[in-house]
DNA sequence: TTCTATACTTACTTTTTGGAAAGTGAATAT
DNA sequence: ATATTCACTTTCCAAAAAGTAAGTATAGAA
């Protein structure tokens, strides 16, 4: 049996055809949605990150930098991003193998939009960090 | 800066402490890693969006708005967001029950910083499905 | 009395994610 | 002959994320 989503759900309920948020193509902010919910990724902010401060560089030193991550998912993230049009990947025909990622300018794009919520994570860290403590302490009361 | 052949790079990576990439607080980093990571989330994101440009707004409307989220995913990512001090919620003591969810200034803030990405993504759509189309043409091929 | 509305919570299941480890290929060094 | 290098790929498995469905509380309406 087909599935249904809660929007549907709460639209039959209501008996009312659900209106649009806005007057927007809606199939453009599902792209949006799709396209953020795929960049906005943790180890894709963080390989633009670096690919935009450092330049060109390649797979061992990359996965070295970013911290933590493993090959396996270095390899999906740099390989997301190519197809994306992010990065730029190339292979230089030696043994052993030797293959330099670098950023398009469209990933350049991204990583300068991005900038704004490095700088405001930098800014904001303990705005953060003392709102979860009084929250916290706030549910240990009850 | 220099590069290394694969030689010295290995030689060096044996018998020397590896340097940090940068002279920032290694501590610093890890920590806006961290909130990037947990601020940077497909919901989060959305919600955030939502309660920008609607201003306050109830429960039920907002997972409406969200599009596809369960009921489960929207408290979640709302609790979250209240505990990182991004919303408030206001709880109206009546019955049927009625909350109301708004940013925070940092929320707020958070906000304007993601704007640009916002931007990026609706500016760059096409270019994105353009260079997925040309990768998986490739990919095809071999 | 039964239903409805709202904003959840809980328990359970399914799906997805991601880490660990081993394997690959080909030239060069030992 | 064997080891080493890099940039992977693959397989297996545990853990985390997320969906589903049912339950809760309470006042007022039908």
């Amino acid at each position: 049996m087909r599935k249904f989503t809660a929007n549907e759900i709460a639209a039959a309920q209501n008996h009312i055809a659900q209106t649009p948020p806005e007057n927007i193509d809606p199939r453009i902010e599902n792209l949006v949605n799709e396209l953020i919910g795929r960049v906005a990724d943790k180890w894709t902010m963080i390989v633009l990150d670096i690919l935009a401060e450092k330049g060109e560089m390649r797979f061992t030193r990359l996965g070295e930098l970013a911290g933590g991550i493993s090959q396996k998912m270095l390899t999906q993230t740099l390989r997301q991003m190519e197809r994306d049009g992010l990065v730029i990947r190339t292979v230089h025909p030696v043994v052993p193998p030797k293959v330099e990622y670098r950023l398009t300018e469209l990933g350049m794009s991204l990583g300068a939009a991005f900038c704004g919520v490095w700088i405001w994570a930098s800014n904001n860290l303990d705005r953060v960090e003392q709102a979860r403590q009084s929250f916290d302490q706030k549910a240990a009361k009850s």
